[in-house]
RNA sequence: GGUGGGGUUCCCGAGUGGCCAAAGGGAUCAGACUGUAAAUCUGACGCGCAAGCUUCGGUGGUUCGAAUCCACCCCCCACCA
């Protein structure tokens, strides 16, 4: 890590990834001036994080590398509760102990992007539930509950449509959230001298509400600072696919559907979230952005794909990712070998295995609807129906649906048993037969 | 507690006795075109290879036949208290 880099903020600004921020140019000059303590909070919501937790985590990442102490927050406590901020709806509750494990593997998550031996700036992991577990209703209404006005809680933005709109109201539980929140960065100004929340805009009400509490308890003085929610230019959500939330745990989201998801980012925004999301330079996305405009097929999803798995899945996941990928989209699948297959399925190609004897009988749409290569036997049929669908680089006709016998038969695999099935463009799936 | 309005397939939203597996839009999937992009066009879109099977808050009922009519129940919303 290098000394403090003034240009920190600047940076980010330019990245667009300020949303807002507290004391506008004042930020600026009180990062410069000596390397600060700053948080950010991730509640367990799941048993993993999503690319949406990205834009955050990686800040924290950003303010370390310029020499900056960052601090993951993870919400044992402000988990058990719900955010309600800009959300439609009360979100139901998870049981401690699920909540208690969630923050487990979060914590092992987070503790990826930062680092805990750097010296003086080395990264801090906390659980608000350190300090909530221990402290009683009373003493969280008389010297918590004091220092807020009801009157401004339910003037804030982040819970208006809860109470204005008919269909849906909040509870007094979620409605106290951010007194959690405001009570963390109070906590954590008093613990670790933290005078900087980050957090995405949706937080901003969230961190303000603890600037004033930090103040008010404590007469510190501490900022915010948030980042803009990522949205795509077509309108549609960020960070989901046909199979659902991008996570960032291998295990429910292999490197490979990882790489392929920003892989398939639309030129619009391709870099927008170069910018977002990776450490390459401003120079380089715009070398980058200009080399793609002289035509040619555009290289800005590809080092996207490669900067992102990489930073998520090391190396290895990268270089995993991308032997599937080469395999399955070069078209050239009759050149792989058996252990290039099997090396495909250790890679984490999707896979299932099959007995010979069951297939003759079966259809092949309940085959490959079972397998999970799509979400009904009526996609197979009209898939088979396209001649969308491809076993070992064979299209497979609508013919051939109660003919599962034949497609599978043993001089069609390879090495004997390996069958790779295509259905559409970019949907795959290994079937070993025995 | 009273009065009124509602609960339809992933979402929004038509449908008020048969022509309804249920209009239309969105989302999603597939095809064409491309660059594993966008836009556009085409097809699919409850489940099932098919015969057929199961849906319209729930339970009963009327009817040859119900998402549609009746009864009771559950839930939501608005206004009143």
């Amino acid at each position: 890590m290098t000394g403090l880099n003034g240009d920190l903020l600047a940076d980010l600004e330019s990245r667009g990834l300020v949303a807002q921020m507290t004391g506008e140019n004042g930020l600026a000059d009180y990062l410069k001036e000596a390397p600060r303590t700053l948080y950010c909070g991730f509640d367990p919501t799941a048993d993993s994080l999503h690319i949406g937790h990205l834009v955050p985590l990686l800040a924290l990442r950003r303010f370390q590398q310029a020499g900056h102490k960052p601090i993951a927050l993870v919400g044992g406590a402000t988990g058990l509760i719900g955010d309600p901020s800009f959300k439609a709806q009360e979100r139901q509750l998870n049981t401690p102990d699920v909540v208690a494990g969630w923050v487990d593997r979060l914590k092992g998550q987070v503790s990826r992007f930062i680092d805990f031996d750097c010296g003086e700036n080395s990264a801090v992991v906390a659980n608000n539930l350190d300090w909530f577990g221990p402290m009683t209703a009373l003493e969280f209404l008389r010297d918590i509950g004091k220092h807020f006005s009801v009157n401004n809680m339910i003037a804030k933005e982040s819970v208006k449509q809860r109470i204005d709109r008919e269909g849906s109201g909040i509870s007094f539980t979620e409605f106290s959230y951010s007194l959690l929140q405001a009570l963390d960065f109070a906590e954590l100004y008093k613990r670790h001298d933290c005078t900087l929340q980050l957090g995405g805009s949706d937080q901003w009400g969230n961190i303000t509400a603890g600037i004033d509490l930090a103040r008010r308890m404590h007469g510190g003085a501490v900022h915010g600072l948030t980042m803009p929610l990522v949205t795509k230019a077509d309108g549609t959500k960020f960070g989901k696919t046909e199979s659902g939330t991008v996570w960032l745990d291998p295990a429910k989201t292999s490197p490979y559907a990882f790489y392929q998801f920003w892989l398939r980012t639309a030129d619009a925004d391709v870099y927008k979230f170069l910018r977002y999301f990776t450490f390459l330079s401003l120079e380089e996305i715009a070398a980058i952005e200009e080399a793609d405009r002289q035509g040619g097929r555009p290289q800005g999803q590809r080092h996207l794909a490669e900067q992102m798995t990489e930073l998520i899945h090391g190396r290895d996941g990268l270089e995993a990712a991308q032997r599937i990928t080469d395999a399955l989209f070069s078209g050239e699948l009759g050149d792989l070998s058996e252990q290039d297959l099997e090396q495909l399925r250790l890679d984490g190609l999707p896979c299932a295995e099959l007995q010979r004897s069951q297939l003759a009988e079966l259809p092949l749409t309940q085959i490959f609807a079972d397998v999970g290569l799509a979400s009904s036997g009526k996609q197979v049929k009209d898939a088979l129906g396209r001649n969308a669908v491809w076993v070992n680089g064979v299209a497979i006709g609508a013919d051939a649906n109660m003919k599962a016998g034949e497609v599978f038969a043993e001089p069609n695999a390879r090495a004997g048993i390996y069958y790779i099935v295509r259905l559409g463009k970019k949907s795959y799936q290994m079937l070993v037969v025995r």
